[in-house]
Order: C-alpha cells, then sequence, then structure tokens
DNA sequence: AGCACGCCGACT
DNA sequence: GTCGGCGTGCTC
C-alpha cells in the first residue's frame, strides 16, 4: 500500500456517510498522504472523508471524481485507523458509522474562523474618562496579554463602546487571531499535595508504567476519600513530562467541572474538555488541538476516546464499574473496554480506578492481565462506616411511609450531634406508580411499555423510558370516576415529604438528576450541602458519585433490596457497587460513619456480603457463580433487538433469525429467544429479543455477521446487535 | 444522509 | 391532467 499517492492517482476515501464501503477518488493537485482527511463530491454534495488506501476500482472509471482538497488538519495516524477496524469489528459496526465517531466536531474543514482580540495600543486618547482609564489599566496591569471585547469589558467594568472608542484613537489595537488556539501548557510540578506511603508508593508504580512507554493496564482501587484522584493525577503528570497525551474519562458530566477545578489546582491550567455539553467552536478547537499535539490532557465522557490524538500516553477510567460506560450512542460498546484496546494500539498505560471495581476488571486482575493497586487507608485516619442492617420485618412502620423507628432515631441522633444524614432511595420522582382506588387501573405511558412515574415537583406524569411527560389526572382515564387516583411506593421526592413530617425543623435537601436543568445546578447544589447547614440530605444515585460532604456521618438506605429484584445477571453486582458507594459517603475526615441499610431480606447473600464489608470474598464467589455458568466474563453474549411499530413484522424477522441460526450452532454457540425485550414497547416501536451465549474464545462476531448479512428487513424494522449486553432477562 | 426517480391516489 | 405522498436506489 503506497503512503503518498500523486495527482490523478486512484484512492479509496471513507465517508461517514451511510454507505457500506469507502468510494474511489482521484487524487488532488499535489497529491495526498494516506490517512488525509480530505473534502470528496458526493452526488451534489460536498463531505467529510479519509483517504482509506489504493483505489479498489470495479466501476466504469470515467465515473471517477477528484479529490476537492486536503484539509488543512493533522491526518488519520496508523494506530487510530486500527482503532477503529477493531471497534468496528468487535461490535459489528460498519466503518461509516465508526468515521462519523472519529469527526465529531463541526467544520473541520472550514478555514481557521478567526475572532477579534483587543491589546494595548501605543498612541493616547486625546480625552481621559474613568471607564477609558479602567480599560487602559486592565491592559496595562495583564502587560502585553489581548481579550476579546466581551472579557475586557467585563474586567474594566465598561461598555464594549468605550473600548471602540478607544480603538478609533489608536490607545487600543484590535487584531484577527485564530478562534482555534492551543491550550495552556500544564505545569506537571505546579501543585502536587503531600501524599501519604501508601498513596506515594501507588503513584510511584503508576510512574513507573508511563516510563516503560508500553502498554499496560493497573486496576487502581481504593475507598472513597482514598486519595484515589491525586495518585493518578501523579500519573497524569508523569505523562505530560514524557510530553505525551493523557485522557481522563468520567461516567457523568456533572462530575466534570468538580474534576477540572482539581485539574487546575494540580497543574495550574485547565484541561481541554470534551463532552456532549461542549460547544460546537469548542468541540472544534479541542479534536484539531489534540490532533496536532496542542492540548496534553483532555477530561471527557466516553466519545473522547475517538479524538484524533497525536501522541496518548494514558489514559484513566474513573468509576471504571460505572454502568453509564456502556450506552449507547449509535455504536455500542463499553468503553472501559475500549480504552484498553485504544492503549494497547498507542503503547500506553490505563489506569482502571474505582472503590468497587467491575466484576470484568476485578477478574482480569485476578488472572494477572492487570495489574492490581489496592489503596487502604482513608485521610483523616477514617475508616469505612458500620455497616447493619435493619431488618424492615421486625419494624413498626405505618402504611404509605418508610422510614423505620430505628432509622428515624439515628437521625434524631445526628441532628443533636449537629452532623449530617443522607437518606438514600433510588428512585426519582414522587411515586413509581399511580393506581385508581375504584377500578385499579395503572396509570401507563401511551408510547411504551412502562408505568408513569409521579413528578409532584413537575406537577406530571413522567415515563422514565421516553421521558413523555403529561399532567396528572383529577379522573381516572379508564373508569373516570374522580378523586380517586392514588399513588403507590416511595421516590425521592415523597421521601423529602416524610422526612419533613418526621423532622420538622430540620433543613432538608433533596439531590436528584431531574430536580436540575444543568451540571452546574447540580454543582451549586451540591456545594451550598457541603458548605451550608444542611441537616439532611435525599437523593438518588446521584450522590453515590463522588461528591464530598465532609459533615456527613449516617447514611440510611431506604430499600436496599430495591436493585435486587428481577433476575439481571449482574443485579448482585451492582446492588453491591451500589451499596458500597452510598455507604462510602459517610464518615470522612475525623468522624466515624454508620450505614444502615433497611431490607426485608437481610439474610440474602448480597446483603450479607455488603455488611460483611468482605470484598474480595464477594467477587470470588460472584465469578466462580458466573464461570460455572459460563456467563460474563467466562463466557460470551450477544443480545439481539429486533424492533418496528409492527409487532408482527418484528415477531416474524426474529422468528425467522431463529429458525436460521446455522451459523452460530456451527461455532456452538446457543440461541435463546426470540422473546419480547424486558421492555416491550419504547416510543411506539415493538422490541423482540433474542440472546446469544458462547464460549469466551467462539468467533461470535464472524457468526453473528454471516448469520444477519443477508437479511432484508423491512421498512421501519431494525436490527441492534449488542456484543457484551449489560443485562439480558 | 440527501436527493432523484417513479408509481399511485386525490384533487383542480 | 398534475400535484405530491413516500418507497427504492444511488452516490466513485
Amino acid at each position: 500500500m503506497a503512503e503518498f499517492y500523486a495527482e490523478g492517482e486512484l484512492v479509496s476515501v471513507l465517508t461517514a456517510q451511510p454507505l457500506d464501503r469507502p468510494l474511489d477518488y482521484k487524487a488532488p493537485e499535489g497529491g495526498c498522504w494516506l490517512g488525509a482527511y480530505v473534502e470528496v463530491p458526493l452526488g451534489p454534495r460536498k463531505v467529510l472523508g479519509c483517504v482509506w488506501g489504493d483505489g479498489i476500482g470495479g466501476f466504469d472509471l470515467s465515473k471517477a471524481r477528484s479529490i476537492n482538497r486536503v484539509l488543512d488538519v493533522a491526518p488519520m495516524r496508523d494506530e487510530m485507523r486500527q482503532f477503529l477496524q477493531k471497534v468496528g469489528a468487535y461490535t459489528l459496526t460498519p466503518m461509516n458509522a465508526m468515521m462519523r465517531l472519529a469527526t465529531r466536531a463541526p467544520g473541520l474543514g472550514d478555514a481557521p474562523s478567526m475572532r477579534k482580540v483587543y491589546r494595548l495600543g501605543d498612541r493616547d486618547p486625546d480625552r481621559m474618562t474613568d471607564a477609558r482609564q479602567r480599560v487602559l489599566n486592565v491592559l496595562d496591569e495583564y502587560g502585553g496579554l489581548s481579550f476579546t471585547l466581551s472579557e475586557l469589558a467585563e474586567m474594566a467594568g465598561t461598555s464594549s463602546s468605550v473600548i471602540k472608542g478607544l480603538v478609533k484613537q489608536g490607545a487600543v489595537s484590535e487584531e484577527d487571531t485564530p478562534r482555534d488556539l492551543p491550550y495552556p501548557q500544564l505545569d506537571p510540578d505546579y501543585g502536587g499535595k503531600e501524599l501519604s506511603d501508601d498513596q506515594a508508593a501507588a503513584a510511584e508504580q503508576l510512574r513507573t508504567g508511563i516510563r516503560s512507554g508500553q502498554y499496560g493496564t493497573t486496576l487502581l482501587k481504593g475507598v472513597t476519600g482514598s486519595g484515589k484522584t491525586e495518585v493518578y493525577l501523579e500519573a497524569v503528570a508523569e505523562c505530560l513530562r514524557q510530553n505525551r497525551q493523557a485522557l481522563v474519562l468520567l461516567p457523568e458530566i456533572a462530575l466534570t467541572s468538580e474534576f477540572i477545578t482539581r485539574v487546575e489546582a494540580r497543574f495550574g491550567m485547565k484541561p481541554a474538555e470534551w463532552h456532549s455539553g461542549v460547544t460546537m467552536t469548542e468541540r472544534r478547537r479541542c479534536w484539531k488541538m489534540v490532533g496536532n499535539g496542542d492540548a496534553q490532557l483532555i477530561v471527557g465522557a466516553r466519545s473522547a476516546l475517538y479524538l484524533p490524538y497525536r501522541d496518548l500516553g494514558l489514559i484513566i477510567v474513573d468509576e471504571e464499574h460505572d454502568t453509564s460506560y456502556k450506552q449507547d450512542d449509535g455504536v455500542l460498546y463499553n468503553a472501559r473496554d475500549m480504552a484498553v484496546l485504544r492503549a494497547s494500539l498507542n503503547a500506553a498505560q490505563v489506569v482502571l480506578a474505582s472503590a468497587t471495581p467491575s466484576l470484568e476488571s476485578w477478574a482480569n486482575a485476578e488472572q494477572g492481565k492487570y495489574s492490581r493497586i489496592t489503596l487502604t487507608s482513608r485521610f483523616g485516619d477514617s475508616v469505612l462506616p458500620d455497616m447493619k442492617a435493619i431488618d424492615m420485618r421486625d419494624q413498626d412502620v405505618p402504611s404509605a411511609r418508610w422510614i423505620s423507628p430505628a432509622l428515624r432515631a439515628a437521625i434524631t441522633d445526628r441532628i443533636a450531634k449537629g452532623e449530617q444524614s443522607l437518606v438514600f432511595l433510588n428512585r426519582r420522582g414522587y411515586a413509581p406508580l399511580t393506581i385508581c382506588r375504584a377500578c385499579g387501573h395503572q396509570i401507563a405511558c401511551d408510547h411504551c411499555d412502562a408505568r408513569m412515574v409521579e413528578h409532584r415537583f413537575l406537577k406530571r406524569l413522567m415515563c422514565h423510558q421516553c421521558g413523555e411527560t403529561k399532567p396528572m389526572p383529577e379522573t381516572c382515564p379508564k373508569c373516570e370516576v374522580e378523586g380517586k387516583l392514588n399513588p403507590v411506593g416511595p421516590g425521592v421526592e415523597r421521601m423529602a415529604e416524610e422526612v419533613a413530617e418526621l423532622f420538622p425543623d430540620a433543613k432538608i435537601a433533596v439531590l436528584s438528576s431531574d430536580l436540575f436543568g444543568s451540571a452546574r445546578a447540580i454543582k451549586e447544589k451540591i456545594e451550598e450541602i457541603a458548605n451550608g447547614d444542611i441537616d439532611i440530605i435525599i437523593g438518588t444515585q446521584l450522590v453515590a458519585k463522588g461528591h464530598n460532604f465532609p459533615r456527613l456521618t449516617l447514611v440510611g438506605v431506604i430499600d436496599a433490596d430495591l436493585g435486587l429484584q428481577g433476575s439481571d445477571l449482574r443485579a448482585a453486582e451492582r446492588t453491591f457497587q451500589l451499596m458500597r458507594q452510598v455507604a462510602g459517603r459517610a464518615g470522612r475526615a475525623d468522624k466515624p460513619g454508620v450505614a444502615l441499610l433497611q431490607t426485608y431480606q437481610p439474610e440474602h447473600h448480597v446483603i450479607r456480603a455488603i455488611l460483611s464489608g468482605d470484598e474480595e470474598q464477594f467477587w470470588a464467589a460472584e465469578a466462580a457463580e458466573r464461570q460455572a455458568a459460563g456467563m460474563p466474563p467466562f463466557g460470551r453474549m450477544a443480545g439481539i433487538v429486533v424492533s418496528g411499530p409492527n409487532i408482527e413484522e418484528v415477531f416474524d424477522l426474529a422468528n425467522h433469525l431463529a429458525r436460521t441460526a446455522g451459523p452460530l450452532q456451527q461455532i456452538g454457540a446457543q440461541v435463546f429467544g426470540p422473546a419480547p425485550a424486558p421492555i416491550a414497547r419504547v416510543r411506539g416501536r415493538h422490541r423482540v429479543r433474542l440472546l446469544v451465549k458462547a464460549e469466551k474464545a467462539a468467533p461470535i462476531q464472524q457468526a453473528l455477521s454471516r448469520w444477519t448479512s443477508n437479511l432484508r428487513l423491512p421498512n421501519n424494522v431494525r436490527l441492534q446487535i449488542d456484543i457484551d449486553p449489560q443485562s439480558f432477562y
């Protein structure tokens, strides 16, 4: 394969257009390199593409058109191309979709956009006024630096017209600079904190890995407050010293702004940021600067794995067990696994950080594929909270009330001591079910097979599947009897009501993702709770994720059994992780914490494992069970979901698949189903599911593509294949 | 993804 | 007649 193509040579170009293959074009004037990002004509349009290899031919060559131009961005590197191909092959994603993931920044082909900046001019203004003086003072103070119009106006406390006036007289100069500026240089030695012996040893081990210049993955396990972040920031520092780029993946956008503050404290400047909340111009800047090496540290969501790194040396996957690393954004992949793949292609290091690792990572560490570092001690000599069950069968709780006398007494005690309590319930809204006491009707979503959840704060019913809301009806939609609709079961909003009744003098705060419009609003609320005089926090899963409340010493879990219902394979693992994470919120600083788990089945093995605190034993038992059943991570699974508006068409196709499963039987795989998916209808589309189970080494992807390749999908019917599904029942 | 082409029902 | 619904096929 040639590296350089002279003008007129036939090359194949991969685009993000939904074509099943690259198309051939003639190399442009001046030629082009393999990997070059180019603009090509496609029908009447101009689209972005990447020079993928030699022309393939096999069509009327007189139809071949020329590449319009080579874009002024760094060409795709070989590691990136391999990464895209491997992820595509693993997840059965066509290359055009992979290309779309890799070019998710707008206007890559645009000429560098310019903006006006202002700096001190060389003349004095004809007349001096207060406002003019303030502007000149600001510019003088930051001598040499330049600012945008709005920055300068704000800093000087004037309107922009004052600045414009000064420009006209030459006292301030106006210049064009490219909008896509490099990110400021980070200083690896700027603000390192003093580390404990434990942390220092861990940091040194990670630094050694970075210095090796080779691939390696480390599972960094440490309870809340053990300083995982400080430790892995030392690995980032070492990576920066080696002049290589580092990427930190966070599971949730809400966590980025707090994290960026920590980066700024450690390295003196802000890193580049990449997630769905970043503006279009900033995205383009980030993409380009990552490509030419002018962004050293990128903090972002899972899609940051597809940025065009010039030299990626380290990937941190924070809270690596978090299930939001596997989500559908067009392509189904687990960012944790893809981070490991990307690193192996880049001779980079991976750090998987968590207090409660995923079973997959635990097993990989156990088998020696990953190295393992465990941080045990917490700051301020504090220990993990004391965990106890409250057996709800012995507790006298009135109907439509959920706080047991035992939990109530514990909260009363904390209030008396001036400490904070957290009441945890992993369920948003007021009540998960609204039922008519006259006819028994349960209010469901019109488009999904799901019940509507009452959100009293919004004064509406909401479907947690599709997000549809409708006002709370006065009369039953079925029998039309008035005033008989009754909320059943608790959500956080209802817990807030109960807490307010039980503790009328306490200051209460509710933390649930749906109560805030933005990540910023959440952050402000959290700061208010951390610094303010809140007595009782009522929260959902949001509070389990990495926020610190120094005065919190009691965690009460309302329904510890919640996640154990259903027959999800990972129910035990998830519940274990969530309970440990939530409990870890209690007792930092110098005050020991207590976690009380309200449960109806204290003898359940998962509840017992949570209480005993013997994690190793829990993972070992869970792993043994999965191994015996040939389940992930010891066997392989794939979920196939057929969906469409017409239920017969959907079932017909699924049945056809089940009948023609020869390619899978050939590799010794089993096919189960079809059966209605867990949520049988979402947004008006019926969903039917098949499951494939195979041995770990079986070539499941090839078999799946042979199975589904010459399938004719009826209109509107879609087929989605999920390799390593997170849940399958 | 867009966009053209073409087949069919509905309407001036 | 002809306007416009959207199913089908093509893009080097």
